[in-house]
DNA sequence: TTTTAAATGCAACGCTGTTGCATTTAAAAG
DNA sequence: CTTTTAAATGCAACAGCGTTGCATTTAAAA
């Protein structure tokens, strides 16, 4: 079971283990891709806002969480993985679709370093492909062929 | 003068020629470095938010200008210079500086298109590194030597 | 010069995330 | 197991960024 993982994890982190925490962070860990604020809130069963917003700020200080911001008002969130599993998570390539707006993890496209001009120090770097993902573009084709 | 130029751009585009406008292109076509809204703002002689907002919406959308997204509450815009210039402005990598919160071009790092699984578009591509610039790397050093 | 559709500027709103503060609760101490 | 206490919660209210509705102004066509 997950849920025991997730206790360890924030027993580590010495932070209090509750309800809201505990839920937050087995809906990502289970969760394929990445879920924006919306979508964790209409998982929960108790959804408050405020209590929400500061649990996952503080999960992704601790790095529990990691944050993915696609754009100005995409903002999604996914389990951290390396935490447990070294080989999972290191900074890859995220799609987004313009459609249904899900946002996907590529992790076959790692990110590496990039050869900066003189003075310049690279801390963090993220990629990220806009376009239409393999659900969404099948359903465009399916309907096209409908219509003729 | 660059305004000529400016007027050209929008008589092309089929949108009235208003002072509004120009002040915004020629802002950003004689800056070095992307600006936010605020940079903009501050720039203009006589702000409104909302007729900025809305232009900067619709120059976006005739390509005179790009909107560079570098996180939610960082959006810069920059000259689309490559209406006038064809090899400039490629999609390239954006340094995002964590001091100073400037956006830099690095048009030397282009962006490819990527090998997406069975199904997927790319159709937008970006690429951010977030650090520290050259120029607060130099403040830093400066500023630890005399503590020193 | 007249006409008209587009652009502007104000007020008010909506969404996302934050802050202050009283109440509740996890978990440590006894 | 009970008491203690610092952290977590939930509510109200707020802040920033961007948008919408609408009356007024203006660029540019007639």
């Amino acid at each position: 079971m997950i849920t025991i993982d997730i206790h360890k994890i924030f027993k580590h982190k010495k932070i209090k283990i509750t309800a809201n925490r505990l839920d937050i962070a087995n809906i990502l860990s289970n969760s394929k891709h990445p879920l924006n604020t919306k979508e964790i809130e209409s998982k929960l069963n108790e959804p408050d806002r405020v209590t929400l917003y500061r649990n996952l700020k503080l999960l992704v200080e601790l790095e529990v969480l990691h944050k993915i911001e696609v754009n100005g008002s995409t903002v999604s969130y996914a389990f951290n993985h390396s935490i447990t599993d070294v080989n999972k998570n290191k900074e890859h390539l995220h799609f987004h679709c313009n459609i249904c707006n899900k946002v996907i993890c590529m992790p076959q496209h790692k990110i590496n370093s990039y050869n900066l001009p003189e003075g310049f120090i690279q801390e963090k770097c993220k990629l990220i492909v806009d376009g239409i993902c393999n659900i969404c573009n099948k359903e465009i084709n399916n309907t096209s062929t409908i219509q003729e």
